[in-house]
DNA sequence: GAACATAGGAATGATATGATAAATGCGTCA
DNA sequence: TGACGCATTTATCATATCATTCCTATGTTC
């Protein structure tokens, strides 16, 4: 961004401009830059805030309502909306908030969450998963322990086994919540790995959980990986 | 919507224009009336065929962009997404899913989710959630004791409790998970309730969940609400 | 004849400006 | 005093035009 007396032209090299003023109008809420539950500026003030056309700026705003992060009615103006209002299912939006601050207590609530899904997408994978969506899982710890050696990205290994067991669940909603995973577990486990720890200890967990899917057993794999969960989730509680 | 001779406006006296257009399209997409992976007609034709100016039919496919459902590329045009990108999460898309057709697979998936969701929800909010937050889950089953005997909605009743469980957990995502569990309920306890069942066991269930809550009993909470979803999943499933 | 350069065309992306509709407050008139 | 109408403000809708992108097809060169 090109700060240039109090206007802001979003930079329209990267990607479209609207694009980069939903990014731009979108961190700036998320972040309490405009005051939750107040008025934003009216659209002229943001056009040439953001040095745009009344039409672009109006597609970003667009956007961001069906994001949930503003509201607009005829003669009032636009509002912003209550964080309570936040899809935070939106990886955009959960983007613009870790970005912000790399918030421990929101990725403990996210830990709950995965907790609480993850399981039940292992269990799901185990009874009804086809060979080739767990050879998906198979393959992520493959790229675990070759990323130990130094052979993969560690993050991205990671990040894929999990996705993999989304995927394999078969359960539309869990499948889409892969972006978010990504998302997420891009600084979550930036995060957990930052602080000391058993790399052996977490690849074996990680091994019980694909051993278990393999085997078609369905507690066992959930209860595997709700193991491996805890574990994680302790990692950050002690950290408070 | 009034037809005329192929060519489909929407009734602008409803809501803003704009929303109604994306209600449309986001439907037909839905439903496959606009073919998967496919070309969309080019925005001239689209304006012809909505009655709308480019303005406003730009804003609506912007909007159906940030759902998913749809990219769109200089000179190639705008392409419909395989559904495997659509966003489950966004109520708008569950909605036009379900009236569509009710599909039960859809409704035996959604549950699943909150079979791994509501009983962490009810776990964790039975160990932080303040006094108001679980009058709100007692309130909910008092709603339902009162349908019973005619003095109140049996669906909104039975929706206000589970919303409530969730508000209680405290947890950002779990909240966030409200308009979608409301959507998706409003159709999975329609289908349910057509069923023959018997309405005091689903009350003394409920009424459990809600006692070990207040209890702050949370392996009991999440125990009984996991064994309520339970019988509800098998509601469905010796339907198929 | 094949590889590369280039010009054209077709679609979305962005801008500018005018007209319309809706919501609110204020003033006027019964 | 109270109800109604009007002006004002702001979002919404419409139209016209230019810019950008990127595929395609046509040459042009080696």
């Amino acid at each position: 961004m090109d700060i240039d007396g109090g206007q802001i032209r979003a930079r329209n090299s990267l990607g479209r401009l609207t694009q980069s003023i939903v990014d731009d109008v979108g961190a700036a809420i998320v972040t309490g830059k405009f005051e939750a539950a107040s008025m934003m500026p009216i659209e002229a003030d943001l056009c040439t805030r953001y040095q745009a056309s009344r039409s672009v700026l109006r597609e970003a705003m667009k956007v961001l309502n069906a994001k949930g992060l503003v509201t607009s009615r005829p003669r009032l103006g636009t509002t912003v909306t209550t964080p309570d209002r936040w899809n935070l299912f939106d990886p955009d939006i959960l983007r613009w908030m870790l970005r912000a601050d790399i918030s421990l207590s929101l990725l403990i609530e996210f830990t709950n969450v995965r907790l609480a899904i993850e399981p039940m997408a292992a269990e799901l994978a185990a009874r009804n998963a086809d060979a080739a969506a767990l050879q998906a899982v198979t393959d992520g710890y493959a790229r675990m322990a070759a990323a130990d050696e130094g052979h993969d990205d560690p993050l991205t290994a990671d990040i894929a086994f999990h996705i993999a067991i989304l995927e394999a669940s078969g359960n539309r909603f869990l499948q889409r919540l892969k972006p978010l995973v990504e998302t997420a577990l891009t600084f979550s486990i930036r995060y957990t790995d930052s602080i000391a720890r058993n790399e052996q200890d977490k690849l074996a967990a990680h091994h019980r959980v694909a051993e278990r899917l393999r085997a078609r057993d369905a507690t066992g794999a959930a209860g595997a990986l709700r193991q491996l969960l805890l574990d994680t989730r302790d990692l950050m509680t002690n950290r408070l």
